[in-house]
DNA sequence: ATATTTTTTTTGCATTTCAAATTAAATCGT
DNA sequence: ACGATTTAATTTGAAATGCAAAAAAAATAT
């Protein structure tokens, strides 16, 4: 039922208005408070009300105001910012043998970022919680602050993630399923800890800081090892029930299609990840010929059909699972995520032909698809983007219950 | 950004409270004042403002309390329903040759319904309303009212509708492309009509009156002719950027795959569609042997190799089509809808098995599979559902604007 | 009859948002 | 230079709204 909102109790009203005014303030840098209340609908009363407490609170200040203040007529506008200095926020990604992390202030800015080896790719919990915790103490160092100076952590696991609950049903990482690492976690660590999938956390930096931060839906697909995909409705992420979202790369594309890594047949990642890429060029070729992706990629460029077909196969998977996905969510904009060396093939304009001739046809322009090339950080970033979320939720939250 | 709900002034707040509680009041026949207070979180004292605004309105009205009244000590509850007699709903759905009509009262009860042959199947836009408004003034009389009784009508059309701007994309039952037949059809009937997808609908009555009264998260899918589906997320349709969400039946399940309807090739309708199953068989057959699914059907039990393969392929592709649906959504449930006789064949436990094995493996229960069988009026009934919600969101509107 | 229990309504208060008025801080015009 | 004008931000006062607590209502239990 319920086609708009639920009655708020005043306490919530309150908060919600504090948590969109940061929203909102976060979304544009700079923004003078008579831009706010237009933005948001809220009066310009309220508006100066609502961000006072956020200024007294520290989390937002008055910085000097936009661009071409000659000109204009009448009183400055007085520009409106996140108070970097509120806190400092990791970011964590484990990928298989590598911990990478940021460290940014409340702002989104990087402050130091660090990677470390790991001796092996999965572990208990109870060790990957030692090594995230030396990890992060090492990165601190680095930015000449104790680790009792972070507010918060996020962290991202490959894997299939319950975020809300903390839940980690399965991870590569990890030996254990169905643990609450978080908890784990944080009995080491001085602040809490936040943990989602890997693809939802790019999806998360996307809005709050890229190419989505002014668009409240749609979809990241990111192609790294496997596929990924976040889904961003309404300006929140679709997790679906039990949590764990929406595995894009497990979708099937073929009846008893390509073994998959995850044990079943037909899944889109079987075509188009960089393992399924390699076997199959292998199998074909009769030996161990490629080793790695750009071998593949030279070799089709140098004409070699076979290297070709297997290129080519990818692409038409590809473009035919982005094609489902743009008939089943109708979103507004498609940002493919990663380093683009890793999905050059995949993403080229034959990709976004076939795609456009498998799209069920209306006459209205076709989403926007663009690339978005992170480099390495791009995970860490994100978790890091998650994390500034959650806090500043609880910091509102918190303020809420304190100050009248 | 915006993790929760936004700030709404004052007009806005209390009517969000009054529909959330005329929503509830409808989700539960009956129910008394202090367990909406409980399901709502809303303390007694509003919910008692709240309902007599409504029951001065005459929206709802006191009913008898439930069941057990014995034996309780205390002031008894008073019940609350929904006021049937407030509104006069019709829902319609336009089908191929067929023109069906339900007309409810405000509590969703039927009064009476009707059905009526179209000549053709596709007509200009001025046609069709005058046909539609001639059989709503026939089924009107049959009910022993006048049409100007109607205070809003649900109408339901096969294509590509933009819902929340009453427009079409396209139908098959229209010869216009890109119009506001909602517009058309307004400047005839004497009230407002709303528009939509016909899976949709159908969503929209599971979650009114139906399998997904309780339920803010799942999924619909519809098996007619083509095969259609209805996304409730957070207890609303989802319908994408377009309006004109979720096409299941134009996923690809097949690279160059069969040829759909809708011209493209691969579309899971195109495996399971009625129209598609006797395609093959007699392709197969190498004739015209087969007219009917039903002679179909029979032909398979009696142990027709080539039918039971064409049914097996349907059935196989059916459940690849529903993991994939499952893996990206992870509904909480989802809901076959449809004259269980034309897809019997499609839902079995070897379906359920076959999906279950392309499913993403959790250790947490599989979303609740289950089938509702509504008869012919399913559709209309869902058109009459939409309407009602429709007609209930502008009467409350109105009710913030007039009363204070 | 009186006490007890439970639901509903009333009362009074605290919060909150907004419109309108006011103040603040700049440029424009002469 | 100095008032007029323009625009932004703040303050003020009024209206609304939701809730806790108290009161009333309507039943059963003793």
């Amino acid at each position: 039922m319920s086609r708009s909102g639920k009655l708020a109790s005043q306490g919530e009203q309150r908060e919600n208005g504090r948590q969109q005014i940061l929203d909102v303030i976060r979304a544009s840098e700079h923004i003078a408070r008579i831009d706010i209340a237009k933005a948001t609908g809220v009066s310009p009363a309220t508006v100066t009300a609502l961000t006072s407490e956020l200024l007294n609170a520290g989390l937002i200040c008055e910085v000097a105001p936009e661009g071409n203040t000659e000109g204009r007529r009448g009183r400055p506008r007085v520009g409106l910012a996140i108070r970097g200095d509120a806190h400092r926020i990791a970011g964590i990604k484990v990928a298989r043998r590598l911990i990478s992390i940021v460290i940014t202030d409340f702002a989104g800015h990087e402050i130091v970022h660090h990677e470390l080896a790991l001796d092996t790719g999965r572990m208990p919990a109870q060790v990957l919680a030692q090594e995230i915790h030396r990890a992060l103490k090492e990165t601190c160092k680095l930015g000449g602050f104790p680790i009792a100076d972070l507010s918060g952590v996020g962290l991202g696991l490959a894997g299939m993630i319950d975020a809300p609950r903390n839940f980690v049903y399965w991870s590569s990482s990890l030996e254990e399923r169905n643990i609450h690492f978080a908890a784990v976690l944080e009995e080491i660590l001085p602040c809490p800890v936040f943990l989602d999938n890997d693809a939802n956390l790019v999806a998360k930096a996307e809005h709050l800081f890229g190419a989505g931060r002014n668009c409240d839906n749609f979809i990241v697909i990111t192609i790294e090892h496997g596929v990924g995909m976040g889904v961003v409705i309404d300006g929140k992420i679709y997790r679906g029930t039990k949590g764990c979202g929406t595995e894009f790369g497990h979708t099937k594309v073929q009846l008893e299609g390509a073994l998959c890594q995850c044990g079943q047949r037909g899944c889109l990642e079987a075509y188009v990840g960089d393992y399924a890429l390699l076997r199959e060029a292998n199998i074909s070729s009769g030996g161990e010929r490629y080793q790695t992706l750009a071998s593949l990629f030279s070799a089709a460029q140098k004409g070699d059909a076979m290297a070709q077909s297997v290129l080519d196969r990818a692409r038409r998977m590809f473009a035919l699972g982005l094609a489902n996905v743009v008939n089943i969510f109708d979103p507004g904009k498609i940002i493919l995520a990663g380093a683009r060396l890793s999905f050059d093939h995949l993403y080229s304009d034959r990709v976004i032909d076939e795609m456009q001739q498998w799209i069920v046809d209306v006459d209205a322009p076709m989403p926007e698809i663009l690339v978005h090339d992170w480099g390495d950080l791009m995970w860490a970033k994100g978790a890091a983007a998650y994390a500034i979320e959650e806090v500043s939720a609880l910091t509102v939250k918190r303020l809420a219950g304190a100050a009248g």
